[in-house]
DNA sequence: TCTGGGGTCCTCGGGCCC
DNA sequence: TCTGGGGCCCGAGGACCC
């Protein structure tokens, strides 16, 4: 196979890209700055307006911002800072306090991400989602794909990608995902880089472990441990030390993945396994004495998962709750039950019965609603739904008893 | 004043059945 | 009747990804 990894930089704001800019925290576009354009001219409607053209002072600087949060990304000129994904926006502050701070606008990349899959499907149809910025593609069969090794198709996706969004893109060409995936990051941004196995050698050998997709913080640092910093340490390892130190499965695909070897597929379609909604308070609750913020969070959250459910067109059997504490120590506890729903009644019902089976006495952070083992909504028999019925959950669970 | 939200997949242990 | 083991499902937790 033939693969390409392509990803889009969705950060992109013309006036803003030479300034460090960081995109996070928990409020609204409207929150943090429409208040200020108002006062600025009342008569025009700043709230439609792109960010664009909105003047560069207006925007929030990191070191006004008063609240929880974490960056999700970052132009150049903030990472030069030492500013990256994932880092809290107060730590981030403390870095670089002027950075221009904007919110995360999901539906806005949604939207954006939309768009440029279907710029790539109409060009080459054999793409696998992963995520709202990134994909692969399987361009083995697509006309004209193997032209320069496939670098004439990578520059058309580009433009085509380009003129339909104006958003620039990364891609990595290679013989399998794995290796397309790390050679879209060598010539970020908006590059195209062609990777041959004879390569593997001289360009993935020289990187830490952690390029690799699939080794995260933990075992990079156990690879660490055992004096394994480069993926070409990694590649020279003994195979059986490896199965030794990280099991079977995981060890064995150590060690191909370090030489460059990986047989998946690009999976053009997958049905979800589990759909949820959870959330972290502005500060740490008591079950006590903030019982009634906590269960009309917990309501809410069923409800937007149910929501979610129909909208989707699907059914739970397994209900879920997630807890993380102050210490942030996480704990979830399932039940699957008798027949799936998208109720957001039963799924409160169910999932309050949970709470039971939880330590309520340490102060909570987050809290989280899931509905797992999902079924399409059109394969549920007439049957099942009739059998639904007998199984609605009766009022053992009375409001006395309630947790939350 | 560190540390989000929404997912997937894997492992491990326990219960149950054969 | 007792013991052992394999297969399967379920629940809990953890690692990882964008």
């Amino acid at each position: 196979m033939d693969a390409f990894y392509a990803s889009v930089e969705l950060l992109r704001y013309p006036q803003l890209k030479n300034l460090p800019v960081v995109i996070g925290g928990a409020r609204r576009r409207e929150d943090m700055y429409l208040e200020r354009l108002t006062a600025l001219d009342p008569t025009r409607d700043w709230k439609n307006l792109p960010l664009s053209e909105i003047p560069v002072e207006i925007f929030p600087r990191l070191s006004t911002y008063v609240g929880r949060g974490v960056i999700t990304t970052a132009t150049y000129a903030a990472r030069s800072f030492g500013i990256g994904s994932a880092m809290g926006l107060m730590k981030a502050s403390q870095l670089c306090p002027d950075a221009v701070l904007l919110p995360v606008d999901f539906e806005e990349y949604r939207k954006y991400s939309r768009l440029f899959k279907s710029v790539i499907t109409e060009i080459a149809p054999v793409m696998e989602d992963r995520g709202v910025d990134e994909v692969y593609i399987d361009f083995t069969n697509t006309p004209g794909g193997q032209r320069e090794g496939g670098r004439v198709l990578a520059r058309l996706l580009q433009k085509c990608i380009f003129d339909a969004t104006q958003l620039t893109c990364s891609i990595g060409v290679a013989p399998n995902k794995l290796l397309a995936k790390m050679a879209s990051e060598i010539n970020k941004p908006k590059g195209i880089c062609v990777l041959y196995e004879k390569d593997i050698q001289a360009q993935i050998w020289p990187l830490p472990c952690r390029k690799i997709n699939g080794i995260g913080p933990k075992t990079d640092e156990r690879l660490k441990s055992l004096g394994i910093n480069l993926i070409g340490e990694l590649a020279l390892y003994d195979p059986m030390l490896l199965v030794e130190h990280f099991g079977q499965n995981y060890g064995r695909w150590l060690h191909r993945a370090a030489h460059g070897i990986d047989e998946s597929e690009v999976v053009t379609h997958s049905e979800p396994v589990s759909l949820s909604r959870e959330t972290t308070f502005d500060r740490d609750l008591n079950v006590r004495t903030d019982k009634e913020r906590l269960g009309a969070v917990f309501t809410k959250l069923c409800e937007q998962v149910s929501s979610d459910l129909k909208r989707k067109g699907y059914l739970g059997k397994t209900v879920g709750i997630k807890l993380k504490y102050d210490n942030f120590k996480t704990v979830t506890r399932d039940q699957t039950i008798e027949a799936p729903t998208a109720d957001p009644k039963e799924i409160r019902q169910f999932a309050g019965q949970l709470l039971k089976r939880v330590d309520l006495t340490k102060r909570i952070r987050l809290l989280g609603v899931r509905m797992g083992s999902l079924v399409r909504l059109e394969d549920v028999s007439q049957q099942n739904l009739a059998d639904k019925k007998s199984t609605e959950p009766s009022s053992q669970f009375g409001v006395n008893e309630e947790l939350f």
